[in-house]
RNA sequence: GCGAAAGUAGCUCAGUUGGUAGAGCAUAACCUUGCCAAGGUUAGGGUCGCGGGUUCGAGUCCCGUCUUUCGCUCCA
């Protein structure tokens, strides 16, 4: 484990000191839980967007995309349930560290007390036998009475501090009802906090005319919300499904372990539509499908796995999670939800728009249900990134760090080196590299022996490696070399273009998961 | 947010009882070599996280603050 933290350094090191992530903000101390994109990141981003996207809405016919806005309508978050799940008041005990919903403990409470009653009751019952009138009992036994009274008066006060959402008096409660923390037992409390997990601006320019709006937590409601735009304009048939990719933030309250939760995040989310009581097939076969595009990847089978969840969310019938075995333990990348009719039935709701579909086949309009697949752009990059990460020791005790990068997702594809700086080898290499330009990102280099041009290449992931030396001036050849192998072969310029081509193309990729 | 630890050049770190900063690697230029990094010469780069205090003098002591890492907590 010690050892395993050890590699998430250097792989954090590693992503800044090759230009993939950055802190944000860096020169002012940096801002917290939040990464910028470097020069390489940025390309290995993009790449994995595309292979996403493509993936979607090029392996499936049914699926197409949309781009929504950052800022909705503030009332869509009350139909998602945002704006009640989102505001948690909490609580820590000074003693044992633990922090609470204190919400939550006052509900225990009571729920304790009501536990007390049920026991003189259970053993009233034993003593009375068949004689034993429970209702009789409540009015009249004064233990019974005692806690009702309290069970009362806390739920009256209980209610209206949530209603006056009264911070100081939640924690009165707290202290009144001489609620003690389950595990240190003293009631030695911090004040109530009130953590809300969107961020909220303002919108229109003049204070009074304002409007709260907040920057969107999930970019699922954005797919939500277009769903009879997208379904009308593109003569859309269920079941058929909408694609996303866009940034989503959350205020969290411990954002954490690099990239992997950070407070501005990106999200690649489709939304399938399917017709009531169809939807779990569906949520097995996305499983299935999602898993593969994540395998065909090949950064080793053995690091995926399913995590289903067994208490699932109000909206939820069936949900799972796909996770990756990350430096820090398996963690979730992606997951798969069946969300049932539950957004699109409280937007109808909350709008006041109908949102049915009408069925030609069935004959029938009803509320489709929905089957989502979300990914964290992020944690994708991370996990690839992870994944991908080798430091290897070579033949006479040599080491170097490579990045064994999907060479579709490479940043760099190819990078020309002329095994001299004279001779007119550079010359000849730049010359390559204006022909290629054109293909995929290639990177030109002539500094310092070409081994160590070799390892920085190495260290970016760049799959490929041309070197011109002083035959090439005459038999118009160059030695690839190798990334993963580091074994060299020799090829006749005009043909570099095809071969690099087809190694470095995404096609292969999305064949090789449409054929599986 | 609570607790613990840390913050000196792009990276990894030195910096002895307080006397106004160093190394290796990296970067740039030139020379040399020429197919798997670390040859030579030179150069650039740091108000030692930030603010205050003690002191003739603070990277070094004290206080505050910010950031990062780990643990707790939360996680649609």
């Amino acid at each position: 484990m010690a050892q395993q933290e050890d590699v998430f350094k250097k792989l954090v090191s590693h992503c800044k000191e090759y230009g993939f992530v950055f802190p944000s903000s860096e020169i002012y101390d940096g801002l917290g839980a939040v990464y910028d994109y470097g020069q390489n990141g940025v390309e290995l981003k993009n790449n994995i967007k595309k292979y996403w996207w493509d993936s979607m809405t090029l392996l499936n016919e049914n699926v197409v995309g949309i781009d929504s806005a950052i800022f909705m309508h503030p009332t869509i978050w009350k139909a998602s349930g945002h704006v009640d799940a989102f505001n948690d008041p909490l609580i820590d005990n000074k003693d044992s560290k633990k922090r609470y919903r204190a919400d939550v403990l006052i509900e225990e409470q009571i729920a304790k007390l009501e536990d007390k009653i049920n026991k003189e009751i259970e053993k009233a019952a034993k003593r009375f036998g068949d004689a034993f009138d429970e209702k009789q009992f409540r009015e009249t036994n004064s233990r019974v009475l005692e806690n009702q009274a309290k069970i009362n008066e806390l739920h009256a006060r209980f209610a209206k501090a949530l209603n006056d959402n009264d911070l100081a008096d939640l924690r009165q409660i707290i202290l009144d009802y001489e609620i003690v923390c389950p595990v240190s037992g003293t009631r030695n409390w911090t004040d109530v906090r009130q953590f809300n997990l969107m961020f909220a601006t303002e919108m229109g320019s003049t204070a009074d005319g304002a409007m709260k709006v907040y920057l969107r937590p999930e970019t699922a409601q954005g797919i939500f919300v277009n769903f009879l735009n997208v379904q009308k304009s593109g003569r859309m048939k269920i079941p058929f499904g909408i694609a996303q990719i866009g940034k989503a933030f959350r205020n969290e309250i411990v954002a954490r372990q690099f990239i992997f939760r950070m407070r501005e995040f990106e999200q690649m989310e489709m939304q399938f539509f399917v017709r009531p009581g169809e939807e779990l097939d569906w949520f097995a076969k996305w499983k299935e499908m999602r898993l593969k595009w994540h395998k065909a990847l090949e950064l080793g089978d053995a690091k995926y796995r399913y995590h289903d969840h067994e208490k699932l969310a109000h909206y939820a019938n069936a949900a799972t999670d796909i996770e990756f075995e990350m430096p820090f333990g398996f963690k979730e990348v992606e997951g798969i939800h069946s969300r049932t009719d539950f957004d699109l039935s409280s937007h109808e709701k909350f709008s006041g728009k109908k949102i049915h579909y009408f069925d030609p086949e069935q004959n029938q309009s009803y509320i489709p249900y929905v089957v989502e697949t979300s990914i964290g752009v992020d944690r994708m990059f991370l996990s690839i990134m992870a994944g991908s990460y080798c430091e290897e020791t070579l033949e006479g005790g040599d080491t170097r760090v490579v990045l064994k990068l999907p060479a579709a997702l490479a940043p760099v594809k190819l990078a020309i080196l002329p095994l001299v700086k004279k001779d007119g080898l550079p010359e000849k290499a730049l010359e390559i590299m204006e022909t290629l330009k054109f293909n995929f990102n290639c990177r030109y280099d002539e500094k310092d022996t070409v081994g160590k041009r070799y390892r920085r290449q190495d260290a970016i992931g760049t799959p490929y490696c041309v070197t011109v030396d002083y035959d090439s001036l005459n038999d118009n050849c160059v030695t690839i070399r190798y990334r993963d192998t580091m074994e060299q072969e020799r090829v006749p310029i005009a043909e570099l273009g095809n071969i690099i081509s087809d190694k470095v193309s995404m096609k292969n990729l999305l064949k090789k998961i449409a054929e599986s």
